[in-house]
DNA sequence: TACCCTTGCTTCATCGATTGAGCAAGCCCC
DNA sequence: GGGGCTTGCTCAATCGATGAAGCAAGGGTA
C-alpha cells in the first residue's frame, strides 16, 4: 500500500506467485470446495494481510448481481419512531452481513420513489419502505426490479407489510382510559372522552379512529362521534388549537382525552401550559406513542409504545419468506 | 422489461440499432461531447423508456472508481442531536446526487472500524464520522484508502472535525443560570450552581467543565470545583443517583443545576417526580442538549440546542476543501 | 485527384472479483 | 504402461458501463 493505490487480488496475486482466482478462493472463503492446498491459501492471506488488501464491492457485487447493500426509505428522523425502526433495521442488517444504506426521502410520493429507485440502481439486497406515501408504485419499482421488498408503518395492499396493531392498540388504551375515568354521561359532552389529532384517511389514524369508536361504543361512551372524534392533522399547533376550540365549546378540558401521536400531544401540552394544576388534574389523558418525557410530565398519561423491534423483526422474516403477494401483519402495541 | 431481467446498455443498443457506447453517452449526457446526433439521442432514450431501464450503479462506480455512495457512521439515532446530524448530513447527500448510506456501528472502536472498512469497500465518495471511540484509527483507514472524510461531535487530532463550541456555549448557559440565580455565597453550598453529568476524559464535557469552571470562577461562583463539579457518566440512573446523593448533603435541591446532556436530564426529571413544586421552583435549570419537551415541563429550563444543521454544512465544507490534515472547526450552539 | 476535416458513429479495453471449465502432474491399480 | 482418479492450480468469460481510439462517409479545399 505504498503505491497510494488500493491493492486488488491481481497485486496480490503476483506478489504470492498465483493466478488472481487462487487469491479470490483464499479471500472469500471458497478455496476448499476449489482445491487450494492450505499452505497456498495461507501465503495468499499473509501477502493480502501486509498489503491491508480490502475486497473492492462493486466489482463483486457486480459480478454477483447483488450488492450487500440493505436499502430503507423512510420520511425523516426527527420522530421518535421512524428513528427507532431505522435502528432496528440497521442492526439486523447488520447482524446478516448487510451494509445498512437509509435514505430520508420525506412526505413526497414523486420523491420516494426516487430513493427507490435509486437503491434498486444499487442493486440492493433488500428494500424496507417506512411511511410511504403512495405505496403501489414503490411496490411495483420493486417487483420490476425484483428485489424483495417489505413495507412497514405504512402498509401497501398488493405488498408484504408489518405495521402496528392500530385498532387493539387503540381499543386497549381508550378501555383504559374510560376506566381511569368518571363513567361519561350522554347529557354532559365535558364528561366524554376525545380522540384529538391524526388523518382520518391515513391507514394508521383510521383504524385507531375505528379502535376507538369500537371500543368506546361498547362501553356506551359514543354519544356524538363527530364531536368526540376530531382528526385535524399531525401538526402539533393543529392539536392545540383543536383542544383550544374544544375546551372553549366545553368550558373546561374533556374529562378524557386520547392523543393520536407524539407530535399531537406537543401541543397539547403547550395548551396545557396556560391551565391550571386542577383543571389538568381533572382530565385523563392518554397518547398513542412514546416519548421518555412522558411519563416525566406533572400529570399522568397512558401511552401507546409502538414495537418497532418486533415490526423490524417480522419485515425482515417476511423478506426471508420471499412472499412478495399482498400480506398484511399486525403487531400489538404495548400500552404503558 | 418483459422478460424478466432489468435491461441493460446493450438491450437498449439492440433495439435502438446502436452500440451499447452510444447508449451510455446519450444517458449519461455525455452524448454531445461524443458527436451522436441528436435524432439517434432521442431514439435511444425512447428505446431506454420504453423499457424501464434504469443505470446499474455499481457498474458504473466500478469503472469510475467511485460510487456515488456517501457514507456515515454514528453510534445510534435514539439520542436526538445524532438523528439531526443524520437528517442534515442525508439531506446534504441528497442534494449532491449522493446516496447516502448510514451506519449505526454503536460506540465500540472495533465495530466502528469495520463499517468505516465497509463503507470504504463500497468506494463511497466520502465519510462523516460521527461519536468516534477512536478517531485516529478511523482517519488512519480512510487516509489509506483515499477516501474524503470529516469527524463530527467527536473530533479527530488528525483529520478535519466540526464540533459544538462546547466552551463558550457551556460558559454561556452557566453564566445565564448564574443570573438566573440569587447570587451565591461561599458559605452556603445549598446555594451554588452544580454540574451534573458527563464523563470528563471525553472532549465535549471536558470542554463544558472548562467552560462552567471559566464561566463560574469568573463570577466568583466556584468554590469548591469538586463537589461542584459532578461528570458522572451520561445515564439517565446515574444522574438520578447522583441528584439524590447531593440533595441528601444539602438537605435540598441546589440553587441551580448545570445538567449536561438530555438523558442525564431524564435522571434529574424522575428524581424531581418525587419532590414539592415549591422545592422545585427553588431551583434554577439548565441542560446542554435540546428536547420539544423540555419547554413543556412544569417548571423553566435553559437549553442548549446543538446546530446539527450548521455542524453538517461546516463539515460538507471541510470534504469539498479537501481538507485531510487536523483541522478543527467550532460550531456556536444556541442558548433557549 | 489528392488531401484534410468534420460528422457520427463503432470497437475494444477497462474497472475488480467471481466461477465454470480445463489442464498438468502425481498416484493407484490392474 | 495405460486408463482413471485426485490434487492443485490456471484460463478466460462474465457482470454492465465507460471512454479513448479509430474508422467510414461525406464535404470542402488546393
Amino acid at each position: 500500500m505504498k503505491t497510494g493505490q488500493k491493492s486488488t487480488i491481481h497485486d496480490i496475486a503476483r506478489k504470492a506467485g498465483v493466478s488472481p482466482s487462487a487469491v479470490s478462493a483464499a479471500l472469500n472463503g471458497s478455496w476448499e470446495k476449489r482445491r487450494l492446498s492450505r499452505t497456498t491459501v495461507e501465503r495468499i492471506l499473509e501477502v493480502a494481510r501486509s498489503e491491508n488488501y480490502s475486497v473492492n464491492l462493486q466489482a463483486r457485487g457486480l459480478r454477483q448481481a447483488r450488492s450487500g447493500l440493505a436499502g430503507m426509505v423512510l420520511p425523516d428522523h426527527e420522530n421518535r419512531y421512524f428513528a427507532e425502526l431505522s435502528q432496528c433495521f440497521a442492526a439486523e442488517a447488520h447482524a446478516r452481513g448487510l451494509c445498512p444504506a437509509i435514505v430520508h426521502a420525506g412526505r413526497d410520493a414523486a420523491e420516494q420513489l426516487r430513493s427507490v429507485e435509486s437503491l434498486i440502481a444499487y442493486a440492493v439486497d433488500l428494500v424496507m419502505i417506512a411511511g410511504a406515501s403512495d405505496p403501489p408504485a414503490l411496490a411495483q419499482a420493486c417487483r420490476d426490479a425484483h428485489v424483495a421488498h417489505v413495507f412497514v408503518d405504512h402498509p401497501c395492499a398488493e405488498a408484504p407489510s408489518v405495521v402496528s396493531d392500530n385498532l387493539s392498540g387503540a381499543a386497549e388504551l381508550t378501555r383504559r382510559l374510560l376506566s381511569d375515568m368518571a363513567p361519561p354521561e350522554a347529557g354532559d359532552p365535558a364528561g366524554w372522552l376525545y380522540f384529538l389529532g391524526g388523518a382520518a384517511h391515513l391507514p394508521a389514524s383510521s383504524e385507531r379512529i375505528r379502535g376507538f369508536r369500537a371500543e368506546a361504543g361498547a362501553a356506551g361512551a359514543l354519544f356524538d362521534a363527530e364531536a368526540q372524534i376530531r382528526a385535524c392533522g399531525y401538526e402539533s399547533h393543529r392539536a392545540e388549537a383543536e383542544l383550544a376550540a374544544l375546551c372553549d365549546r366545553l368550558g373546561r378540558l374533556p374529562a378524557g382525552l386520547f392523543v393520536n401521536s407524539i407530535g399531537c400531544f406537543e401541543g397539547v401540552v403547550r395548551f396545557l401550559g396556560g391551565l391550571s394544576e386542577d383543571a389538568i388534574a381533572a382530565c385523563t389523558f392518554g397518547c398513542f406513542d412514546y416519548d421518555p418525557f412522558g411519563t416525566l410530565l406533572r400529570f399522568p398519561l397512558r401511552m401507546v409504545r409502538q414495537r418497532a423491534d418486533l415490526i423490524v423483526a417480522e419485515a425482515y422474516r417476511q423478506l426471508d419468506a420471499g412472499a412478495s403477494g399482498p400480506r398484511l401483519v399486525r403487531i400489538a402495541p404495548d400500552l404503558l
